[in-house]
DNA sequence: TCTGGGGTCCTAGGACCC
DNA sequence: TCTGGGGTCCTAGGACCC
């Protein structure tokens, strides 16, 4: 059996732990550049913002029913996260991190308990320990769990945030009373082929032909039918593998024109996506630059473009990535754009030591490369990020590209100026 | 004026090889 | 009119997830 034990409206959740004004009133948290809604109170919900929607199609209904609008402040999150976790892993042995806010739980070894009761017990302990509401969802795949926790969100079974499928009877009918789109890993292109012949609910899938799945859907098809009938087929992404790839991509909070400009936000980019490669301890053998203007400005005139380097060692030195990132941006740039977002990405990632060494050794010096970046790590995770960094990524305070997060809530848990004050 | 970011897997098709 | 066969590897793009 698993557990699926996720967080309500996350983000809402914990900016509410910090704030109580929050409580009980429409609270949405924007995505970056204070774009999109990203997290929404069920308050929110119940006004019919939807999931990334854009905040300025629906200013007048926010103002008019004065919701609370938050930047999002991911460092809170990311800690808030953690301390989540942290709690599952006392209750419970096997913990897999899913995502931000998700966690299954493997319930082997918990079969004499009532599993209900073992769900309630986890929501009250995370409640208590970190302030964070969540529904936990049990059932013999992590699919069906998942299609469990559904469930107790939407209260289909009850309203103690806790639906247990495990008993087949139970499972046979809830299966039956929900759209086939809901379950895990059908998205909307195929509902619309497995509505096209006639199959709607959860059940109706469970029920479906094998094979006639893989033909329609692919191998991931016919595996989330196999884990409907609870037939546990351990979903790739759930085993704990190295990252294959890493990202930074940004929308800038103004258009950026210049050259110079992009050249500094492109540096700033791949000096972060540097650090999360070191950080997650592996090195890279491309560099991609991509940069695009306004898609849903249809005045404006547009141009879409990426470069890849590839490079003749791996590589997690800043300034061979620095250097790879801006080659490629002088490969795609062209003048007379209003560009709205640029990206580095890396691809193919390495451990360091498992590298294949280069025939012709480009590197000659890599113990002083690392040196240097162990410095410049430390110095940055002793003064904070950023406070270190390559002259070329511009002056943080002059950085027109720089994103918006007008409404950012304090970093209460992580940055010493910002300590909630409690007065007594 | 204003429309996010960062991942994964799968498949088809091209390049290349003998 | 006729224009090998059968591999492998890589990449781009689609779909999905949160």
């Amino acid at each position: 059996m698993y557990a699926l034990v996720d967080g309500n409206n996350f983000y809402v959740s914990c900016e509410r732990v910090f704030d109580p004004r929050l409580r009980g009133v429409p609270v949405g948290v924007l995505s970056n550049n204070d774009g999109c809604f990203v997290a929404r109170s069920d308050e929110l919900k119940a006004l019919g913002v939807k999931m990334g929607q854009p905040a300025f199609q629906v200013r007048d209904l926010l103002r008019a029913n004065r919701v609370k609008v938050l930047s999002s402040n991911y460092t809170l999150y990311g800690d808030m996260s953690g301390r989540v976790l942290d709690t599952l892993r006392e209750l419970v042995p096997d913990v897999e991190p899913y995502s931000v806010d998700e966690s299954f739980l493997n319930l082997a070894g918990f079969d004499h308990w009532n599993l209900s009761d073992l769900g309630s017990g986890i929501r009250e302990t995370v409640r208590d320990w970190t302030g964070i509401p969540t529904c936990v969802g049990i059932g013999p795949t992590r699919t069906l769990a998942k299609l469990a926790n559904h469930a107790a969100k939407k209260r289909l079974l009850n309203d103690r945030g806790v639906c247990d499928l495990s008993p087949p009877d139970i499972r046979a009918g809830l299966l039956s009373r929900i759209a086939v789109g809901e379950v895990w890993g059908i998205g909307p292109a195929s509902q619309v082929k497995l509505n096209y012949i006639g199959i709607r609910t959860a059940a109706d899938l469970a029920q479906m032909d094998r094979r006639h799945a893989r033909d329609l859907l692919s191998v991931t098809g016919q595996r989330i039918v196999d884990e409907l009938r609870g037939v546990d087929c351990v979903h790739p992404d759930m085993v704990q593998k190295d990252r294959k790839g890493l990202a930074v991509t940004r929308a800038f909070g103004a258009p950026v024109c210049e050259r110079g400009q992009m050249d500094e936000a492109v540096t700033a980019y791949a000096t972060r996506v540097a650090e999360k490669l070191r950080d997650a301890g592996m090195a890279t053998m491309s560099v991609q630059t991509f940069i695009h203007t306004n898609r849903f400005k249809d005045s404006d005139a547009q141009y879409s473009n990426a470069a890849t380097v590839t490079l003749a060692d791996a590589t997690a030195d800043t300034l061979a990535i620095v250097r790879a990132a801006r080659e490629c941006l002088s490969r795609i740039w062209r003048d007379g754009y209003r560009y709205s977002k640029a990206g580095v990405l890396l691809d193919g990632l390495v451990k360091p030591e498992a590298a294949q060494p280069s025939l012709f050794d480009a590197t000659p010096d890599k113990a002083r490369s690392q040196r240097l970046m162990q410095a410049l790590d430390s110095v940055n995770a002793a003064h904070g990020r950023g406070s270190l960094q390559l002259a070329g990524a511009g002056i943080p305070r002059q950085r027109q590209w720089s994103a918006r997060f007008d409404l950012r809530s304090p970093r209460w848990t992580t940055c010493f100026e910002e300590l909630p004050m409690a007065r007594a």
